[in-house]
This record gives structure tokens, sequence and C-alpha cells, in this order.
DNA sequence: CTGTTAGCGCATTCAA
DNA sequence: TTGAATGCGCTAACAG
């Protein structure tokens, strides 16, 4: 690989006048830019990401640790803040913690190993400690979909009250009373949100207050069809579910299928975060819709201004509702 | 932040034996050993990534280019790429193409760049000046999914001729004749080589050769669907329709739907990619099960055999079928 | 087994 | 406007 060096020496210029030329930093005559663009094209050189870094202490990199990159709900949220941080000269290194504190907390000393310059952030629950240095050690920060408690960091997250709200206007408007609800884990800020929105809620659309109607699962497909086992299997026979993501919607269906056969069918169903195939299942899903490429983006966005030393603050992202139920049901 | 100099000062040692220690590379005393950790471990030591790289003229990480990371066969494809990558001590950088030729010539110079130790790519089509020059720098370079003619590249593909011969079966069993065709681009070989193997065996299952049942896309929902529209404006009424990846299908059947309406549900449907949904999908969905899993791990596999000097040559990744029509239809 | 030191490639300071 | 020289943090070569 060709170094600045071989650059100058074929431009006959020193390696100073290139670094300028090349970085734009500081003025530098026409002719030394055509010789040094001509020397640099014709050996194909490109700096070494490293030895800049080193060199200026920043790598013009950003990280991005999501929970689960194969739910669609981060892929679409990667998707968009890449796209955000390309725009704005910065990289993403994206990691993936599989909903595993462990995982996160292996790529969290891998981040700042690094030496990356703001870390965005779908934290495992808890305040780890490797998280808890990261912070003290001054990393710019932002979390993304799920809070923590207990420590000040900007974050972007879903308005996921005024969701469960809609959802149970929803649900009083088709005049259900027997819900079942199968939630998130209680560790993530998402979960404990919703369920607590939910359940405070359902008294005052007159929704059936049985706890047999209530479960868990862990946001994935698997959880989502054993919480809804678990409800069916204490007798339960809810006329609708809600699941409080997209994927558990679909373990909920997987299971309500096994169980109940043909039966099934009319159920109804709402889901928080609006998945791309819900518009042809049947029965019809309903949904909050979750803006994951804008939490992407903002999320990036506010982490750039706090890299670049501007004052941000945490922000909601709105909710809307598609109602795809049929009409009389 | 510590560098392995406050490391040192600490431990009253030299850099070079903290290096050593932590690194593992040579012999070291039980005491130094103990004297560093302890350092290390109080001062929250994190060695200095791109120091390290610069130093040692290798990164531990290897690029990760896919087409398009919103499609659930490349999100599940990195995520058993970057678990086998870290197994083998090496961190992905994932990045996303966007199913764009500009693009993909961004991220290659980028990492070129960052000097990745090696790239897994799932390349755009046309072999791009960008990827002759990284090639011919000597990057180890390992294709998934999609291979270039007229480089030779060892690549971990799917055996689409066997996948689609398991549909011209199926499609047979089923008694079909009017059968529509979503193909993917004619400049990606997965999308040529599933047109050409269907085209050909179309003959021999007694499927009808109509120009008009045929249409193609670019492995995106939407185009899946304006494909759809386009057969069925040529007036074609198919009773089956085969989609060459899993999100046209998805545009296939909103196409029919809509089109269509109810008589939608009579259409049998089967698409190269097995998704999750459409387990619940309703007319249900059969299909070819593409292992972007096991792709993943094979081309990590690949790419780190070649960096670590070792031969390699290409692979197919075998196929199966998953019939999920109902038997009488 | 350990200490000392050169130098990886680059941006930047200091002189000119 | 440019060249020369320095050092970012680390590993490895060398000497002991």
């Amino acid at each position: 690989m060709a170094t600045i060096k071989d650059v100058a020496a074929r431009a006959g210029l020193s390696v100073g006048t290139v670094s300028r030329v090349l970085s734009g930093s500081s003025k530098t005559s026409a002719d030394s830019r055509r010789r040094v663009f001509a020397a640099a094209g014709e050996l194909g050189y490109i700096a070494h990401g490293p030895a800049r870094s080193l060199r200026r202490s920043r790598t013009d990199v950003i990280g991005l640790l999501v929970s689960d990159i194969r739910n669609p709900f981060f892929s679409e949220l990667a998707h968009a803040a890449e796209r955000e941080a390309a725009g704005r000269g910065y990289t993403v290194l994206l990691a993936n913690a599989d909903e595993d504190p462990m995982q996160e907390a292996g790529y969290l000393r891998a981040f700042a190993g690094q030496r990356i310059d703001g870390l965005v952030l779908a934290p495992q629950g808890g305040d780890s400690p490797q998280l808890l240095k990261l912070r003290a050690s001054g990393l710019p920060l932002v979390l993304v979909d799920r809070t923590l408690d207990g420590v000040a960091i900007p974050s972007i997250t879903t308005d996921s009250a005024a969701g469960v709200r809609l959802v149970l206007d929803w649900l009083r408007a088709r005049g259900h009373h027997e819900v079942a609800y199968v939630g998130g884990p209680a560790s993530l800020s998402t979960g404990a949100e919703r369920r607590e929105s939910y359940l405070t809620g359902r008294a005052e659309v007159g929704l059936s207050l049985d706890p047999a109607l209530v479960d868990e699962g862990d946001f994935r497909v698997g959880s989502g069809a054993e919480a809804m086992r678990r409800i069916l299997g204490r007798g339960a026979r809810p006329t609708a579910v809600f699941a409080a993501d997209g994927l558990m919607t679909l373990g909920a269906i997987q299971a309500l299928r096994a169980e109940l056969g043909d039966a099934s069918y009319g159920v109804d169903l709402v889901a928080f975060d609006d998945l791309d195939w819900f518009s042809i299942a049947w029965p019809p899903i309903s949904a909050v819709r979750n803006d994951a490429a804008e939490i992407g983006r903002r999320g990036v966005a506010a982490l750039v201004d706090l890299i670049e030393g501007r004052q941000v603050s945490s922000q909601r992202v709105p909710v809307t509702f598609v109602d795809r139920a049929e009409p009389g049901a």
C-alpha cells in the first residue's frame, strides 16, 4: 500500500504539503494541489485510517449497539442510523448484543478499544459496570429505544404511553373485554412502560383485569409463542391479543394457530411495531407504527451534536396507529 | 485514557513487559503478570486499537458488505457472520450497499482506508474498478450469496439450480400450468441463475412458456409488487406465483390482493427464501429454505482461512424445500 | 525474563 | 506557502 511518503516523493513535495493538500487544512498552491492529486491518483493512495486516528485522537467512527439485528425494528433503525451518520461524515460500527447483557459488555469494551468517537446504544436493562465506566470516561453517549433509569443519558424513545393509549381506545371501540397481553421484559424500559400503561389503562376502557391474561416474553419470536401458550394454558380465551412488539406478535399467532386451530382466526390482533408483512396477514394485524428509522436518525444526530460539543436533550418520537381490522368483526 | 506507559509506571515495570504480559506473546514471570494485571485493572486500561493496528499492520477487523441489511436474508447472514468472526478473534465492520453499486464503491474505499484484514462481500453486479483495485491490492476476499463472473474469487452461494428444481417439481406435483415468475435482476448472479434454471426447466415439467408470465424486480418489496402488477396487466391469470426471493414474495402478494381481491386467495405461492412469517401467511407460502446463517458462517470461515494463508475453494450451500400448501388445493 | 528503543503513517508545530 | 521534525500508543527487535 502506498503511503503519504510515496505520494510526496512522486509529487516532488514534502509529506507535510501532501497532508495539507489532502486534508485541505491550510493554504496550498494550485501547483502543489495539482501535483499531489496526480501522484495520489496514480498510486491509488488511500490514507491509513489507524495512523490518522492515532495522530488525531479521533476516529470519525461511532458505535451502534443494537439489541437484535434480526429484529426488523433494529435493522430498520440501523439502516437509517448508518445513512444519517454517513451524511455527517461518520462511519458506523454496528454490533449486536443479542438481547444479552454479557455480549453487550463485551462490545462496550471492544468499542472502547477502537476509540470510537461516540456510541448510540439500545441498552440491555441494568446499567452494567462497563457502561458506567464508558460513561465516566466521558464518551458521548445516546440511548435509543430504551432508557436506563438512574442515569442521565440523553435518549430517543418511542412514545410508548401514547401508543398504548391508541391501542386501548381501539380495543374499546371494537368492544373487547377479554384481551391477552404479551408484554416485553420488565427489565427493559420499553417492556416496563408499555406494560404499566396497559395495565393501568385497562380499567378505564372496561377490559378484564384477570391476571391470567397477562404474560411476558423477551421481544423475540419464540418467547411470544411461549407467553401466548401460557396464557391459553391458564384457560383464558381472549377475543383479542395485544403484543408489545412485532416479533412476539408472530410468536403469539403461531401459538394461537397451534392451540386453537381455526378458532384462532376469530381473534383480533394488535401490535406495538408495524412490520411490513402485517399488511397481508390473516387475520389482519393492526399496529402502532413505531418509527425505527426516525429513532435511528435522531439518535445519530443527537450523538453527533454531543461529539461536536452541542447540547442535546431527550426526545420522544410520536407514534401513529394503523387500523387494519375488518370493520364488522 | 490510560496508556501502556501509565500501566508500566504503576506496575513498576517497562512498557515492553506490560505489552508482553497483556498480549501473552512471550514468557513473563508470575510476579510481572500479577503486577501488570493489577495496575491495568486499577487504571481501567484498554489498549488503543488504532495504535496497535498501526504497529502490527493488521486490524483484526473484517468487513462485511451486504446488499440490504433490511432484507431478512442478509440480517440473518450478518448476524451469523458476526458470531463466527467473534469466535475466531475478529471484529466485523458491517456496511450496507443498499443494492447500489455507487454505495458499494464508497464502502470499498472506506474499508480500504480502515485497513481491514479481509472482506466478505455480497456484490452488486458488475466488477467495479474499486473492487478490482481492492483485489489487485491482495486483500483477502470472499463473495457470499452472489458470484461475479470473470473473476476468480472464492464464493459461498446457495445452490440455486437445485432450489429451482425443487420448486419445479412441486409446481408439477400440484398440477400447475400457468405460473408467474417474479425474478431478480439479471445483473446479479442469483437473479440470472434462478431465472435461467426456471426458464429452461419449465418445459420439462409442462408449464406454460408464455413470456407474459415472466417479469423481474430488484429483490426489494416494492419491485416485487410492480413486477406482479405488470404480469397481471398483460392479462395473465396464473394459478401459482414463484418469486425469486422473500421480500419480492411479499410485494407480489400485495399486488395480487390489490388487483384480484378475494380471487388472490386461490393463487399458490412459492418463494426462494423462507421467511419466518411465511408460516402464518394465508394463503400458505411454500419455500426453498435458503440458509443465510450457514452462508454467513462459511463466508467468514473461508475468509479467515484466506487471511491466515490457507487455501479455500468455492462452496455451494444445499437447500431444502418447505411445503406448506394445503394438500387438496 | 526484562528494559530500551526504533518506527509503523500521519497531522501538526515550528522555522524559514 | 512549504519543509523538517516531532510524537500519537503500541509491538517487536535487540541487548542484556
